[in-house]
DNA sequence: CACGAATCTTGACAGTCGTCCAAGGATCTT
DNA sequence: AAGATCCTTGGACGACTGTCAAGATTCGTG
């Protein structure tokens, strides 16, 4: 067996658990990879390197992966899977459109400090998707998911505080998103207020996006 | 000679005719190394490609350049000099507030179109300096006079509308910056009406901004 | 023109890269 | 226990990288 991306239709005696070995191999694998991008970025990252983090052999790659780009792909959609569901149960929680915010603003600048490499390798592997085309799909999927937590937020704050978004969500997205890269920034160049920053922003922003500000 | 960047005391009786000639030949490559850049991004452009790309062997390149990241630093820094100087005109000459917002709108979304390319590599330097601490300094720079750049126009709108911003610069820029890279993905990815909402979303976000929406 | 300095080319260098493969150990089925 | 299949290793391959230096070429100046 080789490349188990496409072999979804493999000879039916070969039973489930060894199928699950492999997708548990894969994800192991794709760990590793995904803590080598964080550190060092897509440009330096090599499959010699992600093995070393791995306790396997760089050839090991080729076989759970057809070639680099089906293993960072992979990556990619597994990140998506641990980054997304966590501002879900703020939305849930909140029961005034203050603690909406405060709750979720505390939310990104924890996320900010905590998840910051891996957020700095999704801006680099999204500036990389406006390169290589491969990247695009699963990309745009993850943004897409990210833009529906967005909305989320903004149309529970708006019912909150009674008064409807004065743009779109698509907007409401960009904005916080440039907010949070800008703090992440700053936060990686050293700046120690740069969470507080965020913060405080954040509030003032789903005021903003209100028309309560 | 060698390593023209650190040698501005040199001896006098080299003449000054020449030591521009170097620094047009150095900016002759630098457009190169941008023209590279922008065409296949940071991670896949080598000195060889970018020789290449201009009328000379690649072994020039360190006749010129200390090193790789001496020319990629020099190239930033040119990029800014090119791309930031184009909105002042727009503060200058609109009278009313509605007329800054569609000339500043329909700005942004000329140059999504005219000059994407550039701001892909933009984008993807911005990330590699998350990583790479040798661009941090050059990028700072970049992101500060746009920053300025997007001050004025707020300042402007604020003024021309009679209402004060509810959001401070740094956040006011934030939001901009993540819509024109979100319209940037769209277009680059060959949505054919990423200029248009890029438009509509930047005079509303004005508004937004002045608390008229 | 001729000499020296500035400029440019060419080829080599030591690495690293992604990819592939032969070989053998590990694990399962019968 | 034996045979078949899966899994893993480690090395080899050719291509590519940044860097450098020696030689060729061009240029300015006496």
């Amino acid at each position: 067996m080789q490349h188990v991306t496409e072999a979804v239709e493999r000879p039916a005696r070969i039973s489930r658990r060894r199928a699950d070995k492999v997708e548990e191999r894969r994800r192991e694998l794709a760990d590793a990879a995904l803590l080598t991008l964080s550190e060092l970025g897509y440009a330096r990252t090599s499959l010699r390197e992600i093995a070393q983090n791995s306790e396997f052999s760089h050839g090991v790659l080729h076989y759970y992966f057809r070639d680099k780009v089906d293993l960072i792909t992979y990556c990619v959609r597994r990140y998506k899977a641990v980054c997304v569901q966590r501002y879900d149960d703020v939305v849930a929680t909140a029961t005034t459109a203050p603690a909406l915010a405060d709750e979720f603003a505390a939310a990104m600048a924890a996320t900010l400090v905590a998840d910051g490499l891996m957020h700095r390798l999704w801006y680099d592997l999204r500036s990389q998707s406006l390169f290589e085309a491969s990247f695009r799909d699963d990309v745009a999927a993850i943004d897409a998911s990210l833009e529906r937590m967005i909305e989320r937020i903004v149309a529970r704050y708006a019912q909150l505080s009674g008064r409807p978004p004065v743009c779109g969500t698509g907007a409401a997205y960009a904005m916080f998103d440039g907010l949070f890269q800008q703090a992440l920034w700053r936060h990686l160049a050293g700046d120690p207020q740069a969470p507080d920053t965020l913060r405080a922003d954040v509030v003032q922003m789903l005021a903003v996006v209100t028309g309560t500000a």
